[in-house]
DNA sequence: AATTAAAACGAACGGTCGTGCTTATTTCTG
DNA sequence: CAGAAATAAGCACGACCGTTCGTTTTAATT
């Protein structure tokens, strides 16, 4: 049962925007919460550049400035802080790329507004100076389950679902084909952009981006409701 | 500068491959040999289920039935195990997709065979249980400088080089347009290769396949040469 | 059958890992 | 300002990491 968004301005009518069930009642206070924030910030920018498996406790607390034991306790096991880490990246995802682009226009507007906010996340080299921690999470969890792939399987699928349906409203807005398979656009788009990630990161091809919005271009170009021949 | 692989079957004409500089001469030894590559089949495995990064000496040398320093013995170092795990991955799909592959017809039959092979390779639960080594390695070494990055990468490479190539070819042959951007062509298809791993893997999507061939096809249909219209 | 070389072993090293337990310090609250 | 509660630190643990070393077993060569 997804949890819709609420509170978006007038341009975006009420198409509502699948964010993951990550409210939980933290028990909060006031100092160790903003203590908590920046552990997260630092953990983030870590699991980034060497993965989610080798964010190491240790490390962590050398690079935040505390014990070992001290940063432990606020988290209770590792899991939990990886989690954290988790779901720290996706809601920076959701603010950044995702809430903004569902902020425009039905149809092609937030569609490319999507695009282009992503792009603009995966470079922001501040935040995330090793590329996306979701994407390699991916391909670390794949084989392991529990807690962690679990999550990182239902935040993916959020944003299939989220782009599918900014498909889909643009198929409705009569800008996409009637016949176009919004699941099979929401596979292709996600595609390219693990290209871009891929050809960017591994092979450093300053073209990536370049390619990325080529075949972005042709996707939509295929998907647009055909004008009148010539 | 590329090695050529010769010995290619009457069909294929002489389109040549390339392939990375893996021939090194490892001085070997009868019953040694054999025992390396029985070592290096299991690590393949248990890299292709974990990372490469978490292929560990003790745990390797438990799976495969002797003591860790008698397993050490053979690579000399952690790094040079890895590296050749990443050789023996290499190695095993330029064996069973891309040589195939071009040993095909020129033009779309050699590029729908690779795809083909491709697919196989990936779903080959047998010798990768755990998805392509290469990938995932990819995306663990992106930010890591060193030997085992730089190999990835220039295998990487090479393997784009002959989609490229395969390309290059079909337009020659006049199948494909004339003024198609063969590297675009080969940043496609390596993304939809990508987006297949990532969906069948992580988000266990059924449809994984069909999404690949379809994008495929569209591909393939965008870069022939235009029938006359109607 | 004797010699030599290769391969595997077992134990130990310094490190780092995650995680408890106990104590000290800070911060909030009445 | 006192007491309660949260936050951090210190220390120790067992497990596993990659690696080294000296020894023993196995195989190849004379």
């Amino acid at each position: 049962m997804p949890i819709k968004a609420s509170s978006l301005t007038k341009n975006s009518s009420r198409d509502d925007l699948i964010v993951d069930a990550n409210a939980l009642s933290t028990a909060l206070s006031p100092k160790g919460l903003q203590r908590k924030a920046v552990i997260l910030d630092v953990a983030l920018k870590i699991a980034s550049r060497h993965g989610i498996e080798s964010l190491t406790i240790g490390e962590l607390a050398k690079e935040v400035g505390m014990s070992k034991s001290g940063l432990f306790a606020h988290f209770g096991n590792r899991d939990q802080l990886q989690l954290a880490v988790l779901r720290q990246a996706t809601e920076g995802f959701i603010d950044v790329v995702m809430r903004p682009a569902f902020r425009k226009p039905r149809g092609t507007p937030r569609i490319r507004a999507l695009l282009k906010n992503w792009i603009e996340h995966m470079n922001d080299q501040e935040t995330l100076p090793g590329g996306s921690v979701l994407i390699a999470a991916s391909t670390e969890l794949d084989d392991r389950p529990g807690v962690l792939r679990d999550y990182v399987q239902s935040a993916q699928k959020d944003l299939i679902s989220n782009i599918e349906h900014a498909a889909k409203i643009a198929v409705i807005e009569k800008q996409f084909r009637a016949d176009l398979d919004v699941e099979q656009f929401a596979w292709s788009l996600y595609s390219f952009v693990l290209g871009y990630h891929h050809f960017k990161r591994m092979l450093q091809d300053p073209k990536a981006e370049h390619r990325l919005r080529r075949s972005f271009e042709a996707l939509i170009d295929l998907s647009l409701k055909k004008k009148p021949k010539k």
